[in-house]
DNA sequence: TGGAATGTTCGGCT
DNA sequence: AAGCCGAACATTCC
């Protein structure tokens, strides 16, 4: 479910709501949600009244004065207001002092965790796509030799790209995802600093993509996914040129380009379905 | 039934 | 020695 911009909108609904009011407990059902001692986590929560709600890369982080719950959503994680929705509900908030009574964490391939942290830097995560100039982004990318589209996954890179806004960048930015990121010329690399913005910015306008059963913490679902150009469209005719929309592996990740749009850079040969 | 799914982490290799 | 790659994590859906 989540990349920046559906956390972006999460955190949106989130902090009007919990900002000023009291965490009374969590109740876990699921231990594995916590990543540090269950207990020790439980204790600090705990009573702290909630300072401030805010993104980091795909983080939300929960302002608690003296130190920062940090929440990731994982692959399926939803934070719900209205527990009634939660299918696999692994941890409540119970609140006081708030319009809502409770958070309800609901996730049910529990790839997300609650964590206590000192500091964002503790997550050593990159720059985020929105806030870096477009000569750092080409400079860092300059750096690095590995397929551009793994590059913009990594986190340590850059915090908050996944799957589909980085496959809707390059199509946007018209390169091929397996371009070695020191092989993306320089005007392409400020094509595609611009396409993440746009993109990013566009889908959090939409409140983000739904593509499966991703809502807010409201419930609401994003529009963006009606925006998708190349994401979830293999087989489809490019809204371009026409072409056939294609869909190769990078990285252990389904990856959808057009060949014709993006065609593949010298000396990089795009697989070919069927070959080994 | 096998494969794929919005993601991260860890171990191993170079 | 950082960077890169693949396996693993757990569940649902088609």
């Amino acid at each position: 479910m989540p990349e920046l911009p559906e956390v972006e909108t999460v955190v949106r609904t989130l902090a009007p709501r919990l900002c000023g009011s009291v965490i009374a407990r969590i109740a876990t059902t699921a231990s594995r949600v916590f990543r540090g001692r269950q207990k020790e986590i439980e204790a600090a929560l705990a009573g702290k009244r909630i300072l401030e709600v805010r993104r980091h890369g795909k983080n939300i982080l929960i302002e608690l004065g003296t130190r920062l719950l940090r929440i990731h959503l994982g692959m399926t994680g939803k934070l719900l207001f209205d527990p009634v929705n939660a299918t696999h509900p692994r941890a409540t908030l119970h609140l006081r002092n708030s319009q809502a009574r409770v958070l309800v964490f609901d996730d049910p391939r529990h790839f997300g965790r609650f964590e206590l942290i000192e500091d964002v830097s503790a997550l050593a995560l990159g720059p985020d796509p929105l806030e870096i100039s477009p000569s750092e982004f080409t400079q860092a990318l300059h750096a690095r030799r590995g397929p551009v589209k793994s590059l913009l996954l990594n986190q340590a890179f850059l915090r908050g790209m996944g799957n589909i806004y980085t496959d809707e960048s390059l199509f946007q930015a018209r390169i091929h995802p397996l371009t070695p990121a020191c092989a993306v010329p320089p005007e392409k690399a400020k094509a595609l600093h611009e396409a993440m913005r746009r993109v990013l910015l566009e889908a959090i306008e939409q409140g983000g993509s739904s593509i499966s059963d991703y809502v807010d913490a409201e419930g609401r679902e994003g529009a963006f996914q009606s925006q998708h150009r190349v994401y979830g469209r293999e087989g489809k005719p490019c809204s371009r040129c026409g072409e056939v929309i294609r869909r190769i592996v990078v990285g252990q990740r389904g990856t959808h380009y057009c060949e014709r749009c993006q065609p593949a850079p010298r000396g990089i040969r795009s697989p070919v379905a069927g070959a080994k």
